[in-house]
This record gives C-alpha cells, structure tokens and sequence, in this order.
DNA sequence: GGTATATTGTTGACTACGCAAAGAACAGTA
DNA sequence: TACTGTTCTTTGCGTAGTCAACAATATACC
C-alpha cells in the first residue's frame, strides 16, 4: 500500500515537471484519446479515473484553461457536458506518453524478469474491474 | 494504477468512519507499536510512512490532540522529537486492527486463490523495499 | 574554539481531492 | 399537465498532503 503512494507521486512529479500535467490529467487525456469521437461525458470520465464528478470538473478546468481539453454539449440533453480532447491536448498526450512509460519501465526494469511481470500482470487481471464501459450521450 | 486509489480510498474511509483515523495515522500507529520503544523520531516515521517531514507534523498534530501519541525528547539531541505511542494509541490501534484486516481480506475474496495470493506476493516481495529500517537517537 | 555545513522539525502558502448541498434538466406516472 | 424522482454538474467547505523557507541544534574541519 505504501510502495503505491510514493511511486504515484513519483510518477506523477515527473509528468508534473516534464509536461506540467498531474496523473489524473495525463490519464484523463489519455481515456478521452480512446474514445470514438474524444469526447466523454464528465460522470463517465470521473467513473474512469475513479474520481468524484467534483474532482473532474475541477481537473477538467485546468485542462481547459490550457486548451488540452474544450467544453462541449449534448443535443439532446442539456444537462450534458463533454470533455471534448482538443488537437492541442492530443499533441500534449502524444509528447507525454513517451516519458511517462519510460518512466514506468525504469522503475521495473531490473527488479522484476519478462516471466515474473507476465505471471503478475495475469494474477493482477483478476481482479475487479471497477470503471467498466459506459454508453455516450443517452446514457 | 487506478485501482490502488479507489482502494486506498474505500480503506481509508471504512477507517475514518469506524475509528477515526486515516490510513496514514492508522499506519504510524502501527509502525510505532512495532518499535523497541514503541517511539520514533519524525524524520524516520516519515521515511516509514513515506511522507514528508511536514505530513508528518501535522499528522501527529491530530493524533496528540487525540492522545494516542505523546510527544517525547531526546536527551542527547535537542532537535530531536520523538512520536511515542501511548496506551490510548496502542488499545486503539488493537480495536481498529481486527476491522481493517477483515476489510482487506473482504477486498481480496473470492477474487484469487490461496496459490494466486502466494504467486502474487512472491513477486511483489522482489519490488525493492523504499523505506528501509533506521538507527534510533544516536541517527 | 570558531566557522561552514548538515540535520531536525515547524510553518505558510498552495494543490488536489472528497463530501454534501444545490440547481437545472430529464423521465415516468397519475 | 403537474408531480415526483433521478441524473448531471457545479460550488462551498473541509482535509491531507506537498514544497520552500526558516530557526534551532549538531557535526566537521581549520
């Protein structure tokens, strides 16, 4: 549990001084890249990063004031607010994506064998799933 | 990633709401009542708990007004402050104990097998261990 | 001994969240 | 249509932590 803590703040200093993104904005851009059109509605994104919606509207400012994320609406329901990933934010997470797996591949390279990781990961896959998929704009 | 969070979370809010305390003071008390002396200075509890020396000053800001740690000194190092456990903090460590290993056993069941359970911490056990033990007073 | 350097701990200012409450919009039902 | 309940989002307030700067003390070296 420890291990955990300190390796995220580890992790997530480095995005922070390199591309001056937290974890969770680096893997809000990242989730908004995969979807079909780049776009989630902001309960979806929170259940994702297993945020509260509180804590996603607050991420999603910044993200917007630096123009990696736009705000957009739903036609057919208004209570609706999109993240909308912009190119901005796309060209951000491609530079990004590079170091932050470097990173990550440091910090096990060395400790752990191909075998040992492949054993882990499919151990670890077991586990609950907590964010599943969720549909788009009609819920 | 994602999933150490909502864990630490949930862990963390079934500890506040039963007894009060956050995982971190949760696991300062047991660290504690884990040393000779049942006492540590700061700086090393920090190590421990992998925080800043900060965190830890105010952490143990809330666990004094609570009277489960005191505050000691050192006679040979006037710098030096010692978090000592107190009876108080070792019944309610004993009282909180029982209730949070059941609810990390809850977390793990019926999700993996005994064998996956070993297979799993047999690896994680090759991860280098960050916080490593400390002298006492003398550093 | 006297001075530079290191260690310990605290504080102020800040960030990043959570929770609870609220408002707006939608959906179902009488 | 009016009423009730649900969903989505934001906001105020509180908590827990970080970092940088600091004072006090200890250590090392001349």
């Amino acid at each position: 549990m420890r291990a955990y803590a300190s390796t995220t703040r580890l992790l997530s200093a480095q995005l922070q001084t390199q591309h001056g993104l937290s974890l969770n904005a680096y893997e809000a851009l990242l989730v908004l890249s995969r979807e079909p059109d780049q776009r989630l509605k902001r309960v979806d994104l929170a259940r994702r990063l297993l945020l509260t919606p509180s804590g996603v509207t607050r991420m999603l400012d910044g993200l917007e004031q630096a123009g990696l994320v736009e705000r957009a609406s739903c036609a057919t329901d208004r209570r609706i607010a999109y993240a909308q990933l912009t190119d901005a934010g796309r060209d951000k997470l491609k530079a990004a994506a590079g170091a932050h797996v470097a990173s990550i591949h440091e910090l096990f390279e060395g400790q752990l064998s191909e075998a040992e990781i492949a054993k882990l990961s499919e151990v670890l896959d077991k586990l609950p799933d907590v964010a599943g998929p969720d549909a788009s704009c009609g819920t």
